[in-house]
DNA sequence: CCTAGCATGTAACCAGTTACATGATTCA
DNA sequence: TGAATCATGTAACTGGTTACATGCTAGG
């Protein structure tokens, strides 16, 4: 449901094929919101049946042609609509790597830390990402549109990210510390 | 995929029913992975027929009679198995709530507060269950069962949820504070 | 020469949600 | 009297993944 907002939320800035929106995706949402490209194309085309875009084909040799949506003004009246929603309840976040480590209590100790140290390594790796790449992609976005406002949100949920990551990270640190002690 | 290693998870602690699972779940996994009923039923269907469980039937009266699953040897190996694999990446956790302030750069500085505010009251009920009701029932279960190697994972999970919480509200503050004077 | 990027999509499948169906007991 | 708990499940649907199909261009 919410990848419908995404592409409508994206296609507020300008003109867009499913190809575009994928980037931008990967470079901002991708961490709280991602989708295949197989997904994106038929969402896109049932939100033009919804009458919440419109779509234009630029032809082009030796590729595909392009297909550019516009989000209309009933896709802005819903995203909208859907940006004023309030949940009643916060919706629980998947996580099989929690999962495991809940269940690991059966396993050695030995086996149990190479894990935690495994999953460490790719946890130091994504807030790196979002300390260089993910920075520097929303400083360009500002340069090229100018839509000041928007940047501050998305600083914000950037923020987000590293914070989440170095949450992650000391709580892989005491976990490791705690079972080499008492385990 | 990962609800048939909570369930067999959890039968490795001893015989349970459909029902027991989803109490099991709601008392401990359900931040991190939860399900319905409604899927518990099939899944545990489709993990008798993989030949992981078998299952007794026990009549009731009144009631629609018990079904009880007891995990097999193969059901052990297989939830070993799992618990020794590695993910090679991490998986993005989705959260709407991120989208929508992510998209909130175009509705009015008093409207994003107002939103930001009631996801912060939502955010610190929920760091209260994890401080009592969560903090309880894995101290009564160490009681009841005496796995004392399960119970380090079991809190250290609950302390996961604890301190995604405080960061989220950390986050929301910061967050609330930065538009109140720069927007 | 091979990989990555550009650019579209479909088909089959798996995971998860919502709604429906049944019905007794207990507690506020 | 009505909601919650016990206890099972099915059917229809939505959301999301994997695999397949096509084919050109640019760069290392």
């Amino acid at each position: 449901m919410s990848l419908k907002y995404t592409l409508l939320g994206f296609l507020t800035y300008g003109p867009l094929t499913g190809y575009d929106l994928k980037k931008h995706i990967n470079n901002s949402t991708k961490f709280f919101w991602d989708a295949k490209l197989s997904q994106i194309y038929p969402t896109l085309k049932k939100i033009e049946n919804d009458g919440l875009a419109v779509s234009e084909v630029m032809p082009q040799n030796g590729k595909p042609d392009k297909k550019i949506y516009i989000i209309t003004d009933k896709g802005r009246a819903a995203l909208l609509a859907w940006l004023g929603d309030f949940p009643k309840e916060i919706t629980a976040t998947k996580d099989s790597e929690l999962l495991r480590s809940f269940f690991a209590g059966s396993l050695e100790k030995e086996n149990i830390l190479t894990h935690l140290r495994h999953h460490m390594a790719l946890r130091q790796a994504q807030l790196h990402k979002y300390q260089t790449e993910t920075k520097d992609y929303i400083k360009q976005v500002i340069i090229d549109t100018g839509l000041e406002r928007e940047a501050i949100m998305w600083e914000l949920t950037r923020r987000f990210g590293e914070q989440y990551e170095q949450m992650y990270i000391t709580w892989l640190e005491d976990a490791i510390q705690l079972i080499e002690d008492e385990m």
